[in-house]
DNA sequence: TCACCTCACACCTTTGAATAGG
DNA sequence: ACCTATTCAAAGGTGTGAGGTG
């Protein structure tokens, strides 16, 4: 591949090419070149599932971000033992006396890096129907809390702040491509990112989208690294990659490395195939990765679907959505019977999975789904899920990201870590991704670029698992993902040279794990409010992308 | 009043440990 | 002992709609 920029087939709006990068390039990058990156040149990605996300594309596609929803993660990401909290149905909310002190609130706050903890629900503490007790403050302590005083000597109660768990919501449908034109030994990092289309929010009125008002301030920045990441070409060619288990959300205080969204604001999802070393030390080539837009993934967040069609898109064509598909006297068709207006549209005949014999799976697909029916050749005795995948990651493992600033005035931001390599699984998808897929496939608008700093330079960045790994950005100062993230600046550089901050290693889902669960870390510093234009109207993304460089260093709370 | 958001809910799929059988 | 297939309860994902909020 020269480089060209190349129009997606879902695109309804023609895309001026990219214009010249030394005139939109940021400060500060003017080293970078014209020339495809080596070992790229060839990339060549599809987009699967075209043909339905064209369908929502012309519908308009809303995601969902709000935090209602059933999959809960919880604002204490570990405990002592490497566990998670219960979660979902399981969990409940018990009573305590009101009068109860919180008494570790210094603690947790220290553990979890919060400067702020939230307002405390003194009625509130988890509890597990498991444990059939209330947590422990060892439950939930990264290292021991300061005693409290128990006058009968009984294990310490700890009042647990009254954050909400967290509400989060896959995208659907997900994204997942074929790739092609890699290099079949190099390894590769893929990595996913959602930027704002335009600095507008917008409303739904008249059954159309319409600008409301100025954009608000944009969540901090985080990327979705597919938890293959690094893995040869061939590994990343000879299946389809998923980004299934890209979760977002609105919650401003996400903890988890979730991509935060504005609700009512458009965005669309990026993709970029970042080059890494030929070792297992995840360091990447500073210049070698490239981006990928599929002008049809674009899509507005909604904390409730406003567009009755992307309703009964969704109702079709997501297997879980199954309950609310028309015909019997279902939920849906009730609802459905009592909205006058509500466009039903015919059910298409979708093959259901459930129908389907289990077993043994497809395993042409590279998904962030489990790991444990996705990986025939590796039982479950080599993937341990860890109690609830939380905490996989010792607290004393530490991924250092700094940030330097290069000769040329541009920011070089490297990753460290020191957990070990495990194996690299073969991925599957779940059945329904295959189901759901129409085989249709769509070339994605390609933004290419060499700039040696935009992407972080992650150095000795060993995968930590195999599950879902999150970079998230932070805030001009030295607060903790914990902590609530402060706004970037849209037009800001982001970020300050050679900061530390604390990140949590978390992980949410059921996922089997090598090394641990989902782990997420901080991003490299996107801009989550690209300039005018951004990738949308032409202005390319080395120009936003660009404008925000340089990554803070981050570690392991101790 | 309105737009937007939250939350509990029913329904469904997926997951993965346990078990059975070869 | 090992592998594969099956079972099933738990976990997780879905949109709905009433109610809350500003």
């Amino acid at each position: 591949m020269s480089g060209e920029l190349k129009e997606s087939a879902g695109s309804e709006r023609p895309r001026p090419r990219e214009p010249d990068r030394k005139d939109d390039g940021p400060p500060g990058a003017d080293d970078r070149t014209d020339a495809v990156p080596e070992g790229l040149e060839d990339v060549k990605v599809e987009l699967q599932d075209a043909g339905l996300w064209q369908r929502f594309h012309k519908a308009g596609t809303e995601m969902i971000i709000t935090k209602a929803g059933r999959s809960i993660c919880y604002p204490f990401p570990f405990n002592v033992r490497g566990e998670e909290p219960p979660r979902t149905r399981d969990t409940q909310f018990t009573s305590l006396p009101k009068n109860e002190c919180s008494p570790n609130r210094d603690a947790l706050s220290r553990i979890c890096g919060v400067s702020q903890l939230p307002t405390w629900n003194q009625d509130l503490n988890w509890a597990s129907p498991r444990l059939k007790r209330p947590f422990l403050q060892t439950d939930f302590a990264a290292q021991p809390l300061p005693a409290l005083p128990q006058a009968d000597g009984s294990s310490p109660t700890v009042k647990i702040p009254s954050m909400q768990p967290v509400y989060i919501r896959r995208m659907f449908p997900s994204i997942k491509v074929k790739v092609t034109g890699l290099q079949p030994k190099t390894k590769y990092i893929f990595v996913m990112d959602i930027v704002a289309v335009d600095s507008h929010r917008y409303k739904f009125n008249e059954s159309k989208w319409s600008v409301a008002g100025k954009a608000e301030p944009a969540m901090p920045g985080r990327v979705f690294v597919h938890p293959d990441s690094p893995a040869t070409g061939t590994h990343w060619m000879k299946q389809v990659v998923c980004f299934q288990k890209l979760k977002l959300t609105n919650n401003y205080m996400d903890t988890f490395g979730h991509i935060m969204l504005n609700s009512m604001h458009k965005y669309q999802p990026r993709l970029h195939i970042v080059q890494a070393s030929e070792n297992n030390k995840f360091e990447l080539k500073k210049t070698c990765f490239r981006t990928f837009v599929f002008h049809e993934t674009e899509f507005m967040a909604v904390t409730s679907y406003q567009n009755h069609q992307i309703t009964q898109l969704k109702i079709e064509h997501n297997p879980f959505a199954k309950g609310f598909r028309g015909g019997d006297d279902t939920e849906f068709s009730r609802s459905a019977r009592k909205s006058i207006n509500y466009p039903v549209i015919p059910r298409s005949n979708p093959v259901q999975a459930s129908l389907l014999p289990r077993g043994r799976p497809n395993n042409n697909y590279a998904c962030s789904s489990n790991m444990a029916d996705t990986c025939p050749s590796l039982s479950s005795n080599h993937y341990q899920q860890t109690t609830a995948g939380y905490n996989t990651v010792p607290l004393g493992s530490s991924i250092q990201m700094t940030t330097q600033e290069n000769s040329g005035g541009c920011m070089q931001n490297s990753f460290s870590g020191n957990t070990d390599l495990g194996p690299l699984p073969k991925r599957a998808c779940r059945e329904e991704d295959r189901l759901l897929s129409d085989n249709s496939v769509t070339t994605s608008t390609l933004t290419t670029w060499s700039n040696p700093q935009i992407l972080p330079n992650m150095e000795n960045l060993q995968p930590l698992n195999r599950e879902t790994c999150m970079f998230a950005n932070s805030a001009n100062d030295n607060t903790s993902l914990l902590a609530a993230p402060q706004p970037l600046d849209p037009l800001s550089t982001g970020f300050n040279n050679n900061q530390n901050f604390s990140v949590p290693f978390s992980s949410s889902g059921t996922g089997f794990v090598s090394n641990g669960g989902m782990n997420f870390l901080p991003s490299c510093s996107y801009a989550q409010m690209p300039q005018q234009g951004l990738g949308m109207n032409g202005t390319p993304f080395l120009h936003e992308v660009s404008r925000n460089v340089g990554c803070p260093s981050m570690q392991i709370p101790q």
